[in-house]
DNA sequence: ATGTTC
């Protein structure tokens, strides 16, 4: 054969309901060859990515592979229960008062970035920003409890609403990955090597950054509906981490991948679909510690557009068939993120219990989804 | 994904 070895392990988790494109199998399988790589799984949410899938957990022993991480380096999801009661929705009062929360925040971040011990940085102009693309801030009702002792035990009410964001570290991660690849493009850094302290030292502000992100975005939502809440679970699905798996230390890359060690963890569907909070069994090493992080695309973001220009109006894509509705001023996006757009929550999920990998805890149902109020074509 | 497209 080549002078290359490829003994990495692949797997993918995905029963024969759950239909994976082509291309991102493609993805997975090359990404399984670069010089290192020791275990490519791919989650039931696989989808192709620019070159690299999203939806899939890459393993290496001494390889630090930073553009497998992407320019969102600390992306993920956060859950606040809040304040606000089931009984007492004022869905429309609501959708009003929401605004402004796309320009720079005003209000003092210190406390926040303290919080992460973070101190002040040149990128803190975009904190409390959502961001595009598949961003979002989304006001959820409790629509089942699957598994109570677990709900309790999370300090969750039936009556409360809750409050998922979907963000990342914005401009920085992009600045930390286009500077890294001006000097190293798609190459491994060897562990222990200066360059790849000096990589590891920034991802992990952009970690603690994109929380701290996470968190401001749920204060300005909350604070504009005059309310606040408990944050629940903070999860990160794009980052490269030191792991051990099956006795062997390495590096694990997460690229829209849930870690499975971490407790609970949120998984949105589209929205205009249930998002499910799970509880890991446990952490799977077999299966890169990891999850699935959404129920991933279904229709490239080229294609969205052409698929549903002519079956509906802009208007009917501001609400979905669970009765939510979306602020979405930036007409491409709301065609990109449409429902339909996306695969089925429900298949994704159902082959992770197949796989012994979750315990459902419950299922939240969107009110209200906040993507963007700036007017674009 | 991105103060987005050198």
């Amino acid at each position: 054969m080549g002078t290359s070895e490829t003994s990495a392990i692949i797997r993918v988790i995905a029963s024969e309901k759950n239909w994976i494109e082509g291309a991102a199998l493609q993805q997975l399988n090359t990404t399984a060859t670069l010089p290192g790589m020791k275990m490519a799984i791919g989650l039931p949410d696989l989808h192709p990515g620019k070159g690299t899938p999203v939806g899939a957990a890459f393993f290496t022993l001494t390889t630090l592979y930073p553009f497998l991480i992407g320019n969102d380096i600390g992306c993920g999801m956060g859950l606040w229960q809040t304040d606000l009661k089931h009984t007492k929705i004022k869905r429309d009062r609501w959708v009003k008062k929401l605004t402004g929360l796309d320009a720079p925040w005003n209000g003092d971040p210190a406390p926040f970035l303290d919080e992460e011990r973070l101190t002040p940085g040149e990128w803190d102009p975009a904190l409390g920003t959502i961001g595009g693309g598949n961003h979002f801030a989304e006001l959820q009702t409790v629509n089942t409890i699957e598994n109570d002792a677990l709900f309790h035990k999370a300090g969750l009410s039936k009556g409360a609403l809750m409050l998922l964001v979907h963000s990342g570290s914005r401009g920085l991660g992009e600045s930390i990955l286009r500077r890294h690849v001006a000097v190293y493009k798609n190459n491994g850094l060897e562990e222990g090597s200066e360059e790849a302290a000096a990589y590891l030292r920034q991802h992990d502000h952009a970690l603690a950054w994109a929380r701290v992100n996470r968190a401001v975005i749920a204060h300005r939502f909350l604070s504009a509906l005059g309310t606040r809440g408990n944050r629940i679970l903070d999860i990160c699905h794009n980052s490269l981490t030191p792991q051990t798996i099956q006795g062997q230390a390495g590096w694990l890359h997460r690229k829209g991948a849930a870690p499975s060690d971490q407790g609970l963890v949120v998984i949105p569907g589209s929205r205009g679909s249930l998002s499910y909070l799970v509880f890991p069994t446990a952490p799977n090493e077999m299966h890169g510690v990891s999850l699935a992080h959404g129920a991933g695309r279904k229709w490239k973001r080229s294609e969205s557009k052409g698929r549903l220009q002519n079956r509906y109006t802009l208007e009917a894509l501001t609400q979905t068939a669970l009765g939510s509705r979306v602020i979405c001023k930036n007409k491409a996006l709301l065609y990109e993120e449409a429902p339909q757009a996306y695969k089925n929550i429900d298949v994704v999920i159902q082959d992770m219990l197949e796989a012994d990998l979750i315990t459902v805890v419950a299922t939240l149902k969107p009110l209200i989804t906040y993507k963007t109020r700036e007017v674009q074509a």
